[in-house]
DNA sequence: GCGACAG
DNA sequence: ATCTTGTCGC
């Protein structure tokens, strides 16, 4: 599960592993952001869109990341729900500090080798994983959530709650209603309403799902509030872990 | 060149 | 992301 296509282009492999450098399981690590855009570049054809059922989904992983106001601390959750009712049955954090800079574009760089421990140290295989943030979606076509799909194989989507590339026309106002989120003249994800008269959120494909798929399910995981219901737990659970909850 | 820019 | 409580509206 290398991060790099082309692995051996004179990239030195990192020791993963916790304390490590680099997050479990890259073998490559950039030192700065054009190294990091390059990787991304590299990395972008590896990206594999696969429809999936939906419907037939039951057990999916939310992710995300909470940074300390005080210390340099970040903490990454994930948190694995149950259809029908999304209950929770399964979750793990970890605890670390940022190795890259807040670069938009590189996001990545920072939350993923956190969120991967967090998924790592799960007791549970979520049939598919939610990131908060973008998949191809992305300048280079390789977000966070492609970051994540690729280097577990899993399927991965992205649900961001603002633009960041592209352009997509007001979708109508009722739950369900979407546009095409389009840049660079091609898809890149979908603007989809998640609850009637509440602003929209983005949805973009990160791995092993297309993007009606992951469209389908956003709604599904959704069926009250405006994110995705694992999204939202893991949203409350890093924020929890640094306050010491 | 300038502005915009996921969390 | 974070600094920040209550409040208005459905």
């Amino acid at each position: 599960m290398d991060y790099a296509a082309g692995a051996g282009t004179g990239a030195r492999p990192q020791a993963g592993g916790a304390g490590g450098p680099g997050p479990p399981g890259l073998q490559e690590w950039p030192c700065g952001a054009d190294e990091a855009r390059a990787l991304q570049e590299r990395s972008a054809p590896l990206v594999r869109r696969e429809a999936i059922d939906a419907g037939a989904v039951s057990l999916v992983a939310g992710l995300d990341v909470a940074y300390s106001a005080d210390d340099d601390r970040l903490a990454a959750a994930a948190v694995v729900l149950a259809a029908p009712e999304w209950e929770v049955v399964d979750s793990a954090t970890a605890v670390s500090r940022p190795r890259f800079p807040y670069v938009p574009g590189l996001f990545a760089f920072r939350e993923a080798p956190a969120l991967l421990e967090a998924v790592a140290q799960l007791g549970t295989r979520p049939d598919v994983l939610v990131c908060d943030g973008f998949g191809l979606a992305h300048p280079r076509r390789f977000g966070l959530a492609c970051h994540v799909g690729v280097a577990l194989d899993r399927p991965v989507l992205g649900v961001g709650k603002t633009p960041f590339v592209g352009r997509a026309e007001e979708p109508g106002p009722e739950r369900g209603a979407w546009s095409p989120l389009v840049d660079g003249g091609e898809v890149v994800g979908r603007c989809l309403r998640t609850r009637t008269g509440v602003k929209p959120v983005y949805v973009s494909v990160g791995h092993r799902v297309d993007l009606a798929s992951a469209a389908a399910l956003t709604l599904r995981l959704a069926p009250r509030f405006r994110l995705p219901e694992p999204v939202r737990q893991a949203d409350r659970l890093c924020r929890d872990r640094l306050a010491g909850v």
